[in-house]
DNA sequence: GTTGAGCGTT
C-alpha cells in the first residue's frame, strides 16, 4: 500500500527526481511530483511524494523541516484527492 | 529575469 507525502516550502528549481533522491533513503518512495503551473510551466514551490504506508511517519519525522536546496521543506500526509473511494 | 502560501493529474 502506499499513501501521498504534501511537500512544500520547496526551492523553485526542485524537480521530482530531487525530491526522489531526497526521500529514497528515508523509506520506499513509490512515485514523486512537482507541481507546476498550468500557465507558464514552472515550478508552483510544492509537490508531492507516494511513498509506502509502513514508511509515511519515518518520511515525515526525517523530512518535516529539513533543509533541502537552503531551505526547509514541509512534509505532511496530503489530503486525499477527489474520488478515492 | 520575477514570486512564497499552499494540497496534485491520469
Amino acid at each position: 500500500m502506499a499513501k501521498t507525502l504534501y511537500v512544500g516550502n520547496l526551492p523553485w528549481g526542485t524537480t521530482e527526481a530531487d525530491l526522489a533522491e531526497a526521500f529514497r533513503p528515508h523509506g520506499s518512495v513509490i512515485s514523486s511530483r512537482i507541481i507546476t503551473d498550468k500557465e507558464t510551466g514552472r515550478s508552483r514551490g510544492f509537490g508531492f511524494v507516494e511513498v509506502e504506508d509502513a514508511d509515511v511517519d519515518n518520511m515525515i519525522a526525517a523530512m518535516n523541516g529539513a533543509d533541502f536546496g537552503g531551505r526547509q521543506v514541509v512534509v505532511n500526509e496530503a489530503k486525499p484527492r477527489q474520488g478515492q473511494y
